[in-house]
DNA sequence: GTCTATATACCGATAGAC
DNA sequence: GTCTATCGGTATATAGAC
Protein backbone atom coordinates (compact mmCIF):
# COMPACT_ATOMS: atom_id res chain seq x y z
CA UNK A 1 0.00 0.00 0.00
CA UNK A 2 2.06 2.78 -0.72
CA UNK A 3 1.68 6.25 -0.45
CA UNK A 4 -0.88 8.31 -2.59
CA UNK A 5 -0.61 11.49 -4.25
CA UNK A 6 -3.66 12.25 -5.68
CA UNK A 7 -5.24 15.30 -5.96
CA UNK A 8 -7.71 14.90 -3.49
CA UNK A 9 -5.05 13.49 -1.01
CA UNK A 10 -3.00 16.31 -1.21
CA UNK A 11 -5.68 18.91 -0.93
CA UNK A 12 -7.21 16.88 2.36
CA UNK A 13 -3.55 16.77 3.80
CA UNK A 14 -3.25 20.34 3.27
CA UNK A 15 -6.43 21.92 4.70
CA UNK A 16 -6.05 19.21 7.50
CA UNK A 17 -2.71 20.88 8.54
CA UNK A 18 -3.68 24.04 8.46
CA UNK A 19 -6.33 22.91 11.23
CA UNK A 20 -4.10 21.05 13.04
CA UNK A 21 -2.16 24.00 13.56
CA UNK A 22 -5.15 26.20 14.33
CA UNK A 23 -7.33 24.27 16.61
CA UNK A 24 -4.92 21.54 17.74
CA UNK A 25 -5.65 17.95 17.51
CA UNK A 26 -8.97 18.17 19.41
CA UNK A 27 -9.78 21.35 18.38
CA UNK A 28 -9.92 20.42 14.94
CA UNK A 29 -13.08 19.36 12.89
CA UNK A 30 -13.07 16.72 10.22
CA UNK A 31 -16.01 18.10 8.70
CA UNK A 32 -14.34 21.26 8.87
CA UNK A 33 -11.22 20.05 7.18
CA UNK A 34 -13.36 18.45 4.50
CA UNK A 35 -14.94 21.74 3.84
CA UNK A 36 -11.90 23.37 3.22
CA UNK A 37 -10.52 20.75 1.16
CA UNK A 38 -13.40 21.03 -0.75
CA UNK A 39 -14.54 17.32 -0.94
CA UNK A 40 -16.92 15.33 0.80
CA UNK A 41 -16.51 13.81 4.09
CA UNK A 42 -17.06 10.18 3.15
CA UNK A 43 -14.15 10.92 0.58
CA UNK A 44 -11.74 12.44 3.16
CA UNK A 45 -12.03 8.96 5.17
CA UNK A 46 -12.13 7.06 1.99
CA UNK A 47 -8.26 8.70 0.84
CA UNK A 48 -6.83 9.04 4.50
CA UNK A 49 -8.38 7.37 7.35
CA UNK A 50 -9.65 8.82 10.25
CA UNK A 51 -8.63 11.47 12.37
CA UNK A 52 -5.82 9.70 13.76
CA UNK A 53 -4.04 8.67 10.60
CA UNK A 54 -5.07 12.34 9.41
CA UNK A 55 -2.84 13.52 12.21
CA UNK A 56 -0.14 11.40 11.45
CA UNK A 57 0.00 11.93 7.85
CA UNK A 58 0.26 15.84 8.40
CA UNK A 59 3.14 15.69 10.78
CA UNK A 60 4.73 13.26 8.35
CA UNK A 61 4.82 15.26 5.57
CA UNK A 62 5.74 18.54 7.42
CA UNK A 63 8.71 16.57 8.97
CA UNK A 64 9.42 14.77 5.19
CA UNK A 65 10.19 18.61 3.98
CA UNK A 66 12.16 19.69 6.26
CA UNK A 67 14.61 16.64 6.10
CA UNK A 68 14.62 17.14 2.43
CA UNK A 69 15.50 20.59 2.88
CA UNK A 70 18.06 19.97 5.34
CA UNK A 71 19.71 16.86 3.10
CA UNK A 72 19.85 19.07 -0.39
CA UNK A 73 21.14 22.09 1.50
CA UNK A 74 23.30 21.37 4.13
CA UNK A 75 27.30 21.10 3.17
CA UNK A 76 29.01 18.66 4.31
CA UNK A 77 32.16 20.96 4.21
CA UNK A 78 33.29 23.66 5.51
CA UNK A 79 33.98 25.08 9.18
CA UNK A 80 31.02 24.10 11.92
CA UNK A 81 30.10 27.59 12.39
CA UNK A 82 28.96 27.69 8.67
CA UNK A 83 27.53 24.32 8.92
CA UNK A 84 25.68 25.40 11.83
CA UNK A 85 24.63 28.65 10.40
CA UNK A 86 23.33 26.54 7.47
CA UNK A 87 21.27 24.37 9.35
CA UNK A 88 19.56 27.59 11.05
CA UNK A 89 18.56 29.31 7.82
CA UNK A 90 17.79 26.13 5.98
CA UNK A 91 15.10 25.06 8.77
CA UNK A 92 13.54 28.86 9.13
CA UNK A 93 13.29 28.75 5.05
CA UNK A 94 11.47 25.10 5.38
CA UNK A 95 9.49 26.35 8.07
CA UNK A 96 8.46 29.77 6.36
CA UNK A 97 7.21 27.74 3.60
CA UNK A 98 5.11 25.71 6.06
CA UNK A 99 4.03 27.96 8.42
CA UNK A 100 1.77 25.07 10.28
CA UNK A 101 4.25 23.17 11.01
CA UNK A 102 5.86 24.73 13.84
CA UNK A 103 2.18 25.97 15.46
CA UNK A 104 1.91 22.02 15.46
CA UNK A 105 5.14 20.84 16.80
CA UNK A 106 4.76 23.97 19.62
CA UNK A 107 1.52 22.01 20.37
CA UNK A 108 2.99 18.78 20.39
CA UNK A 109 5.59 19.89 22.63
CA UNK A 110 3.06 21.43 24.98
CA UNK A 111 1.19 18.26 25.50
CA UNK A 112 4.45 15.84 26.46
CA UNK A 113 4.27 14.53 23.05
CA UNK A 114 0.59 13.15 23.72
CA UNK A 115 -0.85 12.98 20.20
CA UNK A 116 3.24 12.06 18.70
CA UNK A 117 3.47 8.43 17.28
CA UNK A 118 7.12 6.95 18.05
CA UNK A 119 7.69 7.06 14.77
CA UNK A 120 7.57 11.27 14.40
CA UNK A 121 9.75 11.17 17.60
CA UNK A 122 11.99 9.48 15.78
CA UNK A 123 12.34 11.75 12.76
CA UNK A 124 12.99 14.89 15.73
CA UNK A 125 15.66 12.99 17.02
CA UNK A 126 17.67 12.56 13.33
CA UNK A 127 17.37 16.77 13.21
CA UNK A 128 18.80 16.52 16.72
CA UNK A 129 21.81 14.44 15.25
CA UNK A 130 22.05 16.59 12.97
CA UNK A 131 22.54 19.62 15.37
CA UNK A 132 24.61 17.55 18.09
CA UNK A 133 27.05 16.28 15.18
CA UNK A 134 27.94 19.77 14.45
CA UNK A 135 28.21 20.80 17.69
CA UNK A 136 30.55 18.16 18.29
CA UNK A 137 32.95 19.25 15.48
CA UNK A 138 32.68 22.56 16.66
CA UNK A 139 34.11 21.48 20.08
CA UNK A 140 36.36 19.66 18.44
CA UNK A 141 37.97 22.12 16.32
CA UNK A 142 38.19 24.61 19.26
CA UNK A 143 35.43 27.17 17.54
CA UNK A 144 32.91 26.28 20.16
CA UNK A 145 32.77 26.17 24.17
CA UNK A 146 31.73 23.43 25.16
CA UNK A 147 27.67 23.29 25.56
CA UNK A 148 24.85 20.45 26.63
CA UNK A 149 23.99 19.43 23.07
CA UNK A 150 20.14 18.71 24.23
CA UNK A 151 19.74 21.86 26.04
CA UNK A 152 21.97 23.98 23.12
CA UNK A 153 19.96 22.18 20.18
CA UNK A 154 16.35 22.90 22.22
CA UNK A 155 17.02 26.11 22.55
CA UNK A 156 17.75 26.73 18.88
CA UNK A 157 14.44 25.03 18.19
CA UNK A 158 12.21 26.64 20.72
CA UNK A 159 13.47 30.29 19.52
CA UNK A 160 12.73 29.25 15.78
CA UNK A 161 9.16 28.09 16.64
CA UNK A 162 8.88 30.94 18.68
CA UNK A 163 9.60 33.79 16.31
CA UNK A 164 8.03 31.68 13.60
CA UNK A 165 4.76 31.56 15.18
CA UNK A 166 4.75 35.46 16.64
CA UNK A 167 3.17 37.59 13.94
CA UNK A 168 -0.50 37.10 14.88
CA UNK A 169 0.27 38.05 18.33
CA UNK A 170 2.04 41.03 17.05
CA UNK A 171 -0.55 42.23 15.11
CA UNK A 172 -3.28 42.46 18.03
CA UNK A 173 -0.83 44.43 20.52
CA UNK A 174 -1.86 47.93 18.50
CA UNK A 175 -5.11 47.78 19.35
CA UNK A 176 -4.34 47.66 23.20
CA UNK A 177 -3.08 51.33 22.72
CA UNK A 178 0.35 49.77 23.47
CA UNK A 179 3.22 52.08 23.55
CA UNK A 180 5.44 49.06 22.92
CA UNK A 181 7.30 49.02 19.54
CA UNK A 182 6.97 45.63 18.02
CA UNK A 183 8.27 45.50 15.40
CA UNK A 184 8.77 42.51 12.58
CA UNK A 185 10.02 39.48 14.79
CA UNK A 186 9.62 37.31 12.02
CA UNK A 187 11.83 38.77 9.58
CA UNK A 188 15.85 37.76 9.13
CA UNK A 189 14.93 34.87 12.28
CA UNK A 190 17.66 33.33 10.48
CA UNK A 191 20.56 35.92 10.56
CA UNK A 192 19.51 37.22 14.46
CA UNK A 193 19.78 33.59 15.63
CA UNK A 194 22.88 32.51 13.95
CA UNK A 195 24.57 35.30 15.01
CA UNK A 196 23.68 35.42 19.03
CA UNK A 197 23.97 31.36 19.24
CA UNK A 198 27.25 31.63 17.44
CA UNK A 199 28.43 34.09 19.32
CA UNK A 200 26.64 32.41 22.42
CA UNK A 201 28.19 29.66 21.91
CA UNK A 202 31.93 30.86 20.47
CA UNK A 203 34.90 28.96 22.61
CA UNK A 204 36.66 31.81 24.53
CA UNK A 205 39.92 33.27 22.18
CA UNK A 206 43.03 31.90 23.94
CA UNK A 207 44.77 33.76 26.16
CA UNK A 208 41.65 34.92 27.55
CA UNK A 209 40.00 34.18 31.18
CA UNK A 210 36.89 31.66 30.87
CA UNK B 1 -17.76 40.82 43.11
CA UNK B 2 -14.39 40.25 44.49
CA UNK B 3 -12.38 37.21 43.79
CA UNK B 4 -13.32 34.14 46.31
CA UNK B 5 -10.28 32.11 47.55
CA UNK B 6 -12.66 29.17 48.96
CA UNK B 7 -10.98 26.06 49.27
CA UNK B 8 -13.19 24.54 46.30
CA UNK B 9 -12.62 27.41 44.18
CA UNK B 10 -8.78 26.94 44.44
CA UNK B 11 -9.09 23.24 43.74
CA UNK B 12 -11.53 23.62 40.47
CA UNK B 13 -8.34 26.05 39.58
CA UNK B 14 -5.53 23.92 39.86
CA UNK B 15 -7.17 20.61 37.86
CA UNK B 16 -8.33 23.49 35.08
CA UNK B 17 -4.50 24.22 34.66
CA UNK B 18 -3.50 20.69 34.89
CA UNK B 19 -6.64 19.87 32.04
CA UNK B 20 -5.56 23.22 29.93
CA UNK B 21 -1.84 21.93 29.72
CA UNK B 22 -2.79 18.56 28.94
CA UNK B 23 -5.43 18.83 26.46
CA UNK B 24 -5.53 22.48 25.69
CA UNK B 25 -8.78 24.40 25.19
CA UNK B 26 -10.94 22.57 22.61
CA UNK B 27 -9.19 19.14 24.49
CA UNK B 28 -10.04 19.60 28.01
CA UNK B 29 -13.48 18.63 29.29
CA UNK B 30 -15.26 20.14 32.23
CA UNK B 31 -16.28 17.24 33.77
CA UNK B 32 -12.75 15.82 33.84
CA UNK B 33 -11.91 19.12 35.81
CA UNK B 34 -14.61 19.36 37.96
CA UNK B 35 -13.77 15.08 38.72
CA UNK B 36 -10.14 15.68 39.32
CA UNK B 37 -11.32 19.32 41.80
CA UNK B 38 -13.72 16.60 43.72
CA UNK B 39 -16.23 18.46 43.09
CA UNK B 40 -19.66 18.67 41.62
CA UNK B 41 -20.10 19.81 37.75
CA UNK B 42 -22.78 21.99 38.52
CA UNK B 43 -20.47 23.66 42.03
CA UNK B 44 -18.02 24.17 39.07
CA UNK B 45 -20.00 26.78 37.26
CA UNK B 46 -21.54 28.00 40.52
CA UNK B 47 -18.09 28.63 41.76
CA UNK B 48 -16.63 30.06 38.70
CA UNK B 49 -18.45 29.86 35.61
CA UNK B 50 -18.06 28.44 31.88
CA UNK B 51 -15.53 26.61 29.94
CA UNK B 52 -13.99 30.60 28.82
CA UNK B 53 -14.24 32.08 32.70
CA UNK B 54 -12.40 28.98 33.51
CA UNK B 55 -9.44 29.37 31.14
CA UNK B 56 -9.20 33.28 31.88
CA UNK B 57 -8.68 32.80 35.73
CA UNK B 58 -6.39 30.13 35.01
CA UNK B 59 -4.38 32.40 32.97
CA UNK B 60 -5.03 35.48 35.37
CA UNK B 61 -3.92 33.14 38.44
CA UNK B 62 -0.65 31.65 36.54
CA UNK B 63 0.46 34.71 34.95
CA UNK B 64 0.32 36.91 38.34
CA UNK B 65 2.69 34.28 40.22
CA UNK B 66 5.51 34.98 37.63
CA UNK B 67 4.29 39.04 38.26
CA UNK B 68 4.90 38.71 41.72
CA UNK B 69 7.83 36.75 41.32
CA UNK B 70 9.71 39.31 39.69
CA UNK B 71 8.27 42.36 41.89
CA UNK B 72 9.55 40.41 45.30
CA UNK B 73 13.22 39.19 43.21
CA UNK B 74 14.21 41.73 40.61
CA UNK B 75 16.78 43.49 41.95
CA UNK B 76 16.19 47.40 40.77
CA UNK B 77 20.29 48.34 41.32
CA UNK B 78 23.24 45.87 39.30
CA UNK B 79 24.49 45.82 36.42
CA UNK B 80 22.52 44.50 33.42
CA UNK B 81 23.76 41.56 33.28
CA UNK B 82 23.01 40.78 36.80
CA UNK B 83 19.07 41.63 36.25
CA UNK B 84 18.85 39.79 32.54
CA UNK B 85 20.26 36.69 34.96
CA UNK B 86 17.93 37.51 37.95
CA UNK B 87 15.14 37.76 35.33
CA UNK B 88 15.70 34.21 33.91
CA UNK B 89 16.36 33.01 37.50
CA UNK B 90 13.19 34.16 38.89
CA UNK B 91 11.12 32.89 35.47
CA UNK B 92 12.41 29.53 35.58
CA UNK B 93 11.63 29.14 39.38
CA UNK B 94 8.35 30.57 38.65
CA UNK B 95 7.76 27.92 36.12
CA UNK B 96 9.02 24.89 37.60
CA UNK B 97 6.68 25.53 40.53
CA UNK B 98 4.11 25.46 37.90
CA UNK B 99 4.44 23.35 35.27
CA UNK B 100 1.07 23.82 33.51
CA UNK B 101 2.06 27.61 33.00
CA UNK B 102 4.30 26.95 30.10
CA UNK B 103 2.40 24.30 28.15
CA UNK B 104 -0.55 26.54 28.13
CA UNK B 105 1.43 29.69 26.76
CA UNK B 106 2.88 27.30 24.11
CA UNK B 107 -0.59 26.48 23.07
CA UNK B 108 -1.46 30.28 23.06
CA UNK B 109 1.19 31.31 20.72
CA UNK B 110 0.40 28.05 18.73
CA UNK B 111 -2.44 28.71 18.19
CA UNK B 112 -1.82 33.03 17.46
CA UNK B 113 -3.42 33.71 20.77
CA UNK B 114 -7.07 32.47 19.57
CA UNK B 115 -7.77 32.04 23.12
CA UNK B 116 -6.00 34.87 24.82
CA UNK B 117 -8.16 37.91 26.03
CA UNK B 118 -6.99 41.52 25.62
CA UNK B 119 -5.88 41.13 29.71
CA UNK B 120 -3.72 38.59 29.47
CA UNK B 121 -1.18 39.32 26.21
CA UNK B 122 -1.28 43.20 28.45
CA UNK B 123 0.21 41.28 30.91
CA UNK B 124 2.40 39.98 28.49
CA UNK B 125 3.33 42.99 27.08
CA UNK B 126 4.58 43.85 30.87
CA UNK B 127 6.91 41.49 30.92
CA UNK B 128 8.25 42.45 27.47
CA UNK B 129 8.94 45.46 28.94
CA UNK B 130 10.61 44.33 31.59
CA UNK B 131 13.54 42.41 29.40
CA UNK B 132 12.83 45.51 26.53
CA UNK B 133 14.14 48.00 29.45
CA UNK B 134 17.05 45.99 30.92
CA UNK B 135 18.53 45.22 27.07
CA UNK B 136 17.96 49.17 26.57
CA UNK B 137 20.23 49.91 30.14
CA UNK B 138 22.76 46.88 28.72
CA UNK B 139 22.98 48.78 25.98
CA UNK B 140 23.51 52.34 27.10
CA UNK B 141 26.12 51.25 29.43
CA UNK B 142 28.34 49.42 26.85
CA UNK B 143 27.44 45.62 28.39
CA UNK B 144 25.48 44.46 25.07
CA UNK B 145 25.49 45.11 21.90
CA UNK B 146 22.51 46.39 20.12
CA UNK B 147 19.91 43.31 19.55
CA UNK B 148 16.56 43.72 18.07
CA UNK B 149 14.41 43.58 21.94
CA UNK B 150 11.42 41.94 20.84
CA UNK B 151 13.13 39.11 18.58
CA UNK B 152 15.77 38.70 21.89
CA UNK B 153 13.18 38.41 24.48
CA UNK B 154 11.09 35.88 21.89
CA UNK B 155 14.40 33.61 22.02
CA UNK B 156 14.85 33.75 25.66
CA UNK B 157 11.40 33.17 26.42
CA UNK B 158 10.87 30.42 23.76
CA UNK B 159 13.97 28.49 25.26
CA UNK B 160 12.78 28.61 28.80
CA UNK B 161 9.50 27.14 27.46
CA UNK B 162 10.85 24.70 25.84
CA UNK B 163 13.42 23.46 27.86
CA UNK B 164 10.71 23.43 30.69
CA UNK B 165 8.42 21.44 28.35
CA UNK B 166 10.48 18.53 27.47
CA UNK B 167 10.64 16.13 29.99
CA UNK B 168 7.92 13.88 28.79
CA UNK B 169 9.13 13.68 25.00
CA UNK B 170 13.10 12.55 26.83
CA UNK B 171 11.05 10.00 28.86
CA UNK B 172 9.73 8.36 25.61
CA UNK B 173 13.54 8.15 23.80
CA UNK B 174 14.66 5.16 25.70
CA UNK B 175 11.81 3.50 24.24
CA UNK B 176 12.56 3.92 20.81
CA UNK B 177 15.83 2.39 21.11
CA UNK B 178 17.68 5.18 20.49
CA UNK B 179 21.67 5.82 21.10
CA UNK B 180 20.92 9.38 21.42
CA UNK B 181 21.99 10.58 24.92
CA UNK B 182 19.41 12.41 26.38
CA UNK B 183 20.46 14.20 29.68
CA UNK B 184 18.21 16.20 31.64
CA UNK B 185 17.24 18.80 29.48
CA UNK B 186 14.91 20.46 32.65
CA UNK B 187 17.76 21.11 34.83
CA UNK B 188 19.85 24.28 35.39
CA UNK B 189 18.26 26.08 32.53
CA UNK B 190 18.91 29.13 34.19
CA UNK B 191 22.42 29.19 34.32
CA UNK B 192 22.51 27.22 30.67
CA UNK B 193 20.49 30.29 29.39
CA UNK B 194 22.22 32.81 31.13
CA UNK B 195 25.41 31.77 30.19
CA UNK B 196 24.32 31.71 26.12
CA UNK B 197 22.32 34.56 25.97
CA UNK B 198 25.07 37.05 28.08
CA UNK B 199 27.71 35.71 25.81
CA UNK B 200 25.21 36.05 22.80
CA UNK B 201 24.73 39.96 23.18
CA UNK B 202 27.71 40.59 25.33
CA UNK B 203 28.92 44.20 23.39
CA UNK B 204 32.26 43.27 21.30
CA UNK B 205 35.31 44.27 23.37
CA UNK B 206 37.24 48.12 22.56
CA UNK B 207 39.74 47.39 19.89
CA UNK B 208 38.38 44.56 18.63
CA UNK B 209 36.86 43.62 15.37
CA UNK B 210 32.93 44.27 15.34
C1' DG C 1 -14.99 6.61 -6.43
C1' DT C 2 -18.76 9.55 -4.75
C1' DC C 3 -22.40 11.11 -1.79
C1' DT C 4 -26.55 11.21 1.61
C1' DA C 5 -28.17 9.98 5.64
C1' DT C 6 -27.60 8.43 10.03
C1' DA C 7 -25.77 5.80 14.05
C1' DT C 8 -23.46 6.61 18.25
C1' DA C 9 -21.34 9.08 21.52
C1' DC C 10 -19.86 12.99 23.91
C1' DC C 11 -19.80 17.47 25.84
C1' DG C 12 -21.09 22.14 27.65
C1' DA C 13 -24.42 24.10 30.20
C1' DT C 14 -28.53 24.61 33.18
C1' DA C 15 -33.09 23.68 35.35
C1' DG C 16 -34.88 22.73 39.44
C1' DA C 17 -35.23 20.04 43.85
C1' DC C 18 -33.22 20.20 48.42
C1' DG D 1 -24.49 26.00 48.69
C1' DT D 2 -25.14 21.33 46.83
C1' DC D 3 -26.58 17.80 43.71
C1' DT D 4 -29.25 14.91 40.02
C1' DA D 5 -31.03 14.70 35.84
C1' DT D 6 -31.25 16.12 31.44
C1' DC D 7 -31.54 19.24 27.36
C1' DG D 8 -29.61 20.58 23.13
C1' DG D 9 -25.94 20.76 20.25
C1' DT D 10 -22.10 18.83 18.01
C1' DA D 11 -18.51 15.51 16.93
C1' DT D 12 -16.47 11.20 14.77
C1' DA D 13 -17.31 7.65 11.97
C1' DT D 14 -19.74 4.55 8.77
C1' DA D 15 -23.52 2.14 6.27
C1' DG D 16 -25.28 1.69 2.06
C1' DA D 17 -27.16 3.54 -2.42
C1' DC D 18 -25.33 4.96 -6.86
Amino acid sequence: MTTKSSLARQKILDAASNAFAEEGFSGARVDEIADRAGVNKAMLYYHVGDKRALYNEVLNRNFGRIENALEEGLPHEGSASDRLRAVITIVERAIAANPDHPRIVLREFASGAANLPAEILQRMLGLLTVVRDILAEGTGSGEFRRTEPVKTHLTLIGAILMLSVVSPLRERVPDLGSPIDFPGADTDIARFLGDLLLQGIAAPRSGEPI
